[in-house]
DNA sequence: CTATTTTGCGAAAACGTTTGAGTGTTGAAA
DNA sequence: TTTCAACACTCAAACGTTTTCGCAAAATAG
C-alpha cells in the first residue's frame, strides 16, 4: 500500500523546497527549466495529483455542486440529474446527490452538510414536508452566506433565487385542449392536493382552458390524490363513479392507474376512453397502450439549471444581483392512449 | 450576505483565542465554565458550524462515499444508490454520485477525481466499455493507495475488493425451472454478449437448469443482443423464427419486447407463451401483462455494500486484511406474464 | 509565607496547497 | 571595483480546523 504523493515527499525526495515543487509543476517562470524538467518527470512517474481536499480549502470553493432531491428512485429525477452532469463535468464541476426523502428535516440536514464546504452551490427541488410547512430557513440561510441556489421543478415564490420550471399551466392546457379537440366533453381531472405546487398548477391549466372552450366545470370530475399509498383504490373509484370521455392524469402513475380502472370497468383505452399523462417516463414510453403525455424534458431542465448556478458561480462580484427563471417548454408526445 | 463563521472570527469577536474557541465548543475541560457558556452562547447564535473542508484535511477523511454508476436513469442503480445512502446517512457518511455513461474514460477520470480527497472509498458498478477492454488500472491503483473499493453487480475477479453480487446464475436457473415446472419444452434465452458477466453467468444458469433437468440444448434458442439500439428488432425476428412455450430474458426491456413480439405474432402472453425477466423495475410492476421476474433487491445490495465499504473504512490498522463476496440472494416475483 | 498543584488559557504545529516577498548568486554595465 | 538587474530558488503566510505543549496565575498545602 502506498499512499498519496505529496508536494512535500516531492520536495524532500527531490531535495527542493515544497514551493518549488508546486511552482515547477505549474509551470512558473520562476523556477529553472532544468529543475522544471526534473520534477515534472518525478511527478509523472509517481503519478502525482493534487489533493482536492487542499485546494478547495486554499481556493475557498470546491468545484462541486450539490443537488438535493425528493428522491432518486424516480424517473423524471433521474434524467434532470442526468443534464445537470453533463453541463456540470463540461464545465469542471463535480456532483454531490443528495436526498431528502421527502423528509424536511433530512432536507435541513442535507443542505446544512453541504452548505459547510462541500458544495459552492446548489441545485434542488423541494420535499413536499418543506412545501407543506412553508419553512424555508434553511433555504434563505444559505443564499445569505452567498451560496448561489437554483430551485427547480417544485419552487416557491417566497425564496428569492435562479428557478427551472416547465410551464406546467400551458402544459396541462396543451393536454386538455387536445382531449377537446378530438372531441371530449366530459373530461376527468386526477390531480395531487394543491400543496404540491405542480399539481395546483396543472389543475388550473385544466380549469383555464375548460373556461376558455366554454366547457361548464363539474367538480365531481376532479380528484385531488391526497395519500399516494391509496390512490389505486381511489382512481379506480372515482373512473367507476364518472362516466368519462377523457381522463387528464397529472403524473403517469395516476395515469396509468386510471388506465387500468378503465379497462376494469369493460371499457378501452383509447377507443372508449382517452387518458393523457403528464412526465414522460419509462412507463409512458413502454405501457401498453403507450401514455400519450405531456413531456418535461428532465434532461433539458437540468442543464438549464447546471448553467444557471455555474454563472452565478463565476460571476464577478461586482456584475449586479439578479434572478432568473428559466420557463423549459413542455410538448405533447402522441402516442397509443388517445385517439 | 453575511459569509460563514469561523472559529478565528468569534475568538477575535470574544477576544479569547483560537484554541480556546475550538476547545471551549468540544465541551474540553481545559476551558473554564464562564468562558465555555459564553462562546457557546455566541456560536449558537450565530449558527456556527465546522468548516468540513478544513476538517477532512485536518482528519485525512472526508466521511463521504463515493459511487461509480453506469448510468442513473436506470431503476435498479437507483434502488442501489438509495440503499447505500440509507446506510451511509445511519453512519454519518456523504454520499457523491458519479456518472460514468458507460465510458472507459471518463469512470478512470471520476475515480482519479474522487480518489483525490474527495471520498473515503468507492462503491461501483462497473463500465460496459471498461469490462471490454478489461483494464482495471485504475481499479488497483486505488485500492494500492489505501482506499476501500465494494463492487456490485458488474465485479470481476481479477481485481481484489469486497464484492455484492447476486447469485445470477441461480437466479436464472430459479426462473428457468420454475418455466420448465410448469409444462415449458421449448425455452427461448434472450440475453446479451458475454462480455456483459451478467449475460454471461444467467445463460450458465439457464445452460445448467436445462442439462439438470435432462432438456436438449438448442443453439437456436439462444439469442445474444450486441448492440441495445437494434434490440427490439432482433427479438422480433427471434421470436417470430421459433416456436417457443416460453422465453427467459435477462432483463426487463428484452422481456417486454419478447411479450410486444409474441402479441404482434398473434399470440397470447401468458396462454400461449410465458415470458420471464430479470431485475424488479417499475416496468415489470406496472406492465401489463405484469411481469413474472426475478428481483434483484437493489436497495438490499446497496446496503450491503455500504456496510462492507464503512466496515473497512472503520477497521482498525491492526485488523488483517481480507476480502468478503457477499451473495444477495434474489427471489421469483410471480406475476401474470406466466402461467 | 513559601512551595506545589491546579486551573485556564494561548502558542504553535499539522493537514496539502498556492503565492507574494525575500535571498543569495551570477554576470554585466557603469 | 561598485551597482544593479536577472535568475533560481526558499520562506512564510494563508485557508479553518484540532491538539499537544507550555506558561502564567490562582488555589492549596505545608
Amino acid at each position: 500500500m502506498r499512499p498519496k504523493l505529496t508536494l512535500k515527499q516531492i520536495a524532500r525526495e527531490l531535495d527542493v523546497s515544497i514551493s518549488t515543487v508546486s511552482k515547477a509543476l505549474r509551470d512558473s517562470s520562476e523556477i529553472g527549466e532544468e529543475t522544471k524538467k526534473k520534477i515534472k518527470a518525478f511527478a509523472k512517474l509517481y503519478n502525482y495529483r493534487p489533493n482536492n481536499i487542499a485546494l478547495s480549502l486554499k481556493n475557498r470553493k470546491t468545484k462541486t455542486i450539490g443537488i438535493i432531491i425528493p428522491e432518486i428512485v424516480h424517473y423524471f429525477f433521474t434524467t434532470v440529474i442526468s443534464g445537470v452532469e453533463q453541463v456540470a463535468n463540461e464545465k469542471g464541476y463535480n456532483v454531490i446527490v443528495c436526498l431528502s426523502n421527502n423528509s424536511f428535516d433530512k432536507e435541513v440536514l442535507n443542505m446544512e452538510l453541504l452548505a459547510n464546504g462541500s458544495t459552492d452551490g446548489f441545485i434542488m427541488s423541494m420535499a413536499k414536508e418543506t412545501l407543506q410547512k412553508e419553512d424555508y430557513h434553511h433555504l434563505t440561510e444559505v443564499t445569505n452566506q452567498g451560496m448561489p441556489l437554483v430551485l427547480f421543478d417544485r419552487v416557491i415564490d417566497e425564496v428569492h433565487c435562479d428557478k427551472v420550471i416547465i410551464d406546467d399551466v400551458i402544459g396541462a392546457k396543451k393536454a386538455v385542449q387536445y382531449l377537446i379537440d378530438k372531441g371530449a366533453k366530459k373530461i376527468g381531472l386526477v390531480s395531487t392536493v394543491d400543496y404540491v405546487s405542480v399539481g395546483k398548477l396543472r389543475t388550473r391549466g385544466y380549469l383555464e382552458i375548460l373556461r376558455e372552450n366554454n366547457v361548464e366545470i363539474d367538480e365531481n370530475l376532479i380528484l385531488k390524490i391526497e395519500d399516494m399509498d391509496h390512490s389505486e383504490a381511489e382512481i379506480k373509484d372515482f373512473i367507476n363513479k364518472n362516466d368519462l370521455d377523457a381522463v387528464f392524469a397529472v403524473n403517469e402513475h395516476f395515469a396509468i392507474h386510471a388506465i387500468k380502472a378503465v379497462q376494469e370497468k369493460g371499457l378501452k383505452v383509447p377507443d372508449d376512453v382517452s387518458v393523457i399523462g403528464f412526465t414522460d417516463g419509462e412507463l409512458s414510453k413502454r405501457f401498453i397502450p403507450s401514455l400519450t403525455t405531456v413531456s418535461q424534458h428532465g434532461e433539458r431542465m437540468g442543464a438549464e439549471a447546471a448553467r444557471l448556478l455555474i454563472d452565478k458561480l463565476e460571476r464577478k462580484p461586482e456584475e449586479e444581483e439578479s434572478y432568473k427563471t428559466v420557463i423549459v417548454e413542455t410538448s405533447l408526445i402522441e402516442r397509443n392512449s388517445t385517439k
